[in-house]
RNA sequence: GGCCCGUUGGUCAAGCGGCUAAGACACCGCCCUUUCACGGCGGUAACGGGAGUUCGAUUCUCCCACGGGUCACCA
């Protein structure tokens, strides 16, 4: 039987205070009832991406839907691939997607990272006296001990050592080795201990684990349900050698001492959780709420669902701002996915901000879903549908302005010209719905700009070239910008009319033979010859928009090239 | 391989012992319409398999299959 007080002195000689210590620096918030605390912890390694935003929304809209608190913890405990300027990133990103932090780590006015709240340092990195004041109290407990054990050491024990070849591992010879050696290890002696200290051995900590996997412990997450899991009995490292703890310690430590009421991660940490659950009970911590959130899937190629991972196409959430996704349509397909009835709940209430739906745990899904391009892009198009001239033209015109800069350029070069293209079949109960991305407009309209027109459709074979000059040259004799658009096109049917075109299509379908086409096929005529295209918008708003000028000059183009 | 989670149409999903098994996206057709877009109407298409429990199972239980996740001094 080892001296824990001994051992705790030996290994923590530094460590003054004591947990209630840590207790009293960070009080119990004081919150209203059902007020919840929920947190996003990334670690600083790269960009968020679609599969991070999925549960961050989760924890905005739950905290701030109950009046609580929503903060922001780095988890930089791996220095080893912390990417310089991450945390920045990060926030940035969240933020335009709606997710501001009440509390934690917020870019301050210097642009630099800093502290905001009295639960700090938000940055796991400067929190190691905490967590070695638990680690301490474990050792005295004789919940914890020091393992010399190098990682190289280890790695030659195990037959796993790199994730890309655990296909072949032997996981049978695998368990036992563990076990053997994680035997061993608890074997520890004073003497050893001092020993390795004198020769400056570095060591980690290693929960002394009391769990029977035979045994089973009923647990209850929120969005998964009841479930069971077995008892831990691995011993885990608590603390790396060079004293910063692993994610499983600091999730502890900190969502402890900060007051998280609901831990929302993905679901790949379910099997970490009866770890964790120890964890609680060894330090004497009330156990959070949990919610595994399904991961988002993508199809490989053999058509099998895999997790979203950093390098699929829709992963990284700064493509949809180069896609020129607004961020309200990524918030809104992210709502429809985690919350089943928010659909009906848009469609009652079509002007109200997402944050107003009443965002239902029971209504979230345990199964993973695929991210489906094609609902994103319809409700994207929705969005984009509702919102007004102005706005569309601003945002148009700025992603352009970094996406496709010439384009970008023209946009910007005459705002009231572009507004009043935006504007065409918009408002009213039926508006146009032709932009699911920004990126959208160009093909929509950028035939407005002479920089950019080229004929893009061509008449079909089958018209009359006659016809086509005729219809293109009568027009040009009677068009009249001032006109209204019932004048403006009874001009357009006499045309038509004179040349063997009806007006009237009830009386074309009822005998096509009778007539040699009819006024759509005419309208298409000048259609082509206008916006280069077989589909546009309005015709005559395209016109009036266009000016006489160059309308005229474009069906004068035409009519010579025939 | 052990452990955990999951399985309703192509996708997202409602359902929570008795229903012609909702709805949305996508797809197809029709209508509206000068094209497109919008809108309207309609259509194709699903409970992974096998045992039980039950008068009755998509719904409850078990087994199997399949899919996913995880097994680090990474989070």
């Amino acid at each position: 039987m080892l001296d824990y007080q001994k051992l705790a002195e030996l290994l923590f000689p530094h460590v003054t205070a004591l947990p209630e210590d840590m207790e009293a620096a960070f009080p119990k918030r004081e919150l209203p009832e059902g007020a919840k605390v929920t947190r996003f912890a990334p670690s600083p390694t790269g960009f968020v991406h679609f599969g991070g935003l999925f549960p961050t929304t989760v924890a905005e809209r739950l905290a701030h839907q109950s009046g609580g608190v929503l903060y922001l913890r780095i988890e930089d405990t791996d220095a080893k691939r912390e990417v310089p300027g991450a945390a920045e990133g990060l926030i940035k990103t969240l933020a335009t997607y709606g997710i501001e932090f009440d509390e934690g780590a917020v870019i301050g006015e210097d642009g630099c990272i800093c502290d905001k709240g009295i639960y700090g340092p938000y940055k796991q990195s400067l929190r190691a006296n905490i967590y070695q004041t638990y680690a301490k109290q474990l050792v005295r407990e004789g919940k914890a001990y020091p393992c010399f054990t190098t990682e190289e050491e280890l790695e030659e024990l195990h037959s796993i050592d790199k994730k890309a070849e655990i296909k072949n591992t032997d996981w049978q010879a695998e368990a036992e080795a563990r076990r053997a050696e994680m035997l061993a290890r608890r074997q520890i002696t004073m003497e050893e201990v001092e020993e390795n200290l004198a020769k400056g051995n570095p060591f980690v900590l290693r929960i002394l684990a009391d769990g029977d996997p035979e045994k089973k412990i009923k647990f209850t997450d929120l969005v998964k349900g009841n479930m069971e899991i077995p008892e831990n009995d691995e011993d885990f490292v608590l603390l790396k050698s060079d004293g910063i703890p692993t994610y499983h310690f600091a999730h502890a430590v900190d969502d402890h001492l900060m007051g998280t009421t609901h831990v929302i991660r993905g679901e790949e940490w379910l099997p970490s959780l009866a770890k964790h659950l120890q964890l609680f009970r060894y330090l004497g911590f009330k156990t959070p709420k949990y919610m595994h959130i399904a991961q988002i899937m993508r199809l490989d190629e053999n058509g099998n669902k895999k997790k979203l991972s950093k390098r699929d196409m829709g992963a990284n959430m700064d493509d949809y701002t180069r896609l020129g996704y607004c961020p309200e349509a990524v918030c809104e397909y992210v709502m429809t996915l985690l919350n089943s009835n928010y659909e009906e709940w848009r469609m009652q209430n079509p002007d109200k901000s997402y944050k107003d739906f009443p965002f239902n745990i029971k209504k979230m899904s345990s199964s993973g879903c695929l991210f489906d391009f094609n609902k994103l892009n319809d409700v994207s198009k929705n969005v984009i549908s509702t919102m007004s001239a102005d706005d569309v033209t601003d945002k148009v015109t700025s992603w352009a302005l970094k996406f496709d800069e010439d384009f970008g350029k023209l946009l910007a070069s005459d705002r009231e010209f572009a507004k009043q293209i935006f504007a065409i079949g918009r408002g009213g109960k039926k508006p146009r719905k032709d932009l699911a991305t920004w990126a959208d407009a160009k093909s929509y309209m950028g035939f407005f700009y002479d920089e950019i027109f080229a004929l893009e459709d061509s008449y079909d074979e089958k018209y009359d070239r006659a016809d086509i000059k005729a219809t293109l040259e009568g027009f040009l004799k009677s068009f009249d910008v001032s006109d209204d658009s019932n004048v403006w096109f009874d001009k357009i049917k006499a045309v038509g009319e004179a040349l063997g075109y009806t007006p009237n299509m009830k009386e074309y379908k009822a005998d096509p033979t009778a007539f040699k086409g009819n006024i759509a096929d005419i309208s298409m005529f000048i259609r082509v010859a206008v916006t280069g295209k077989l589909n546009s918008p309005d015709m005559y708003s395209v016109m009036q928009i266009l000016g006489r000028d160059r309308v005229v000059a474009r069906i004068e183009n035409m009519i010579n090239s025939l």
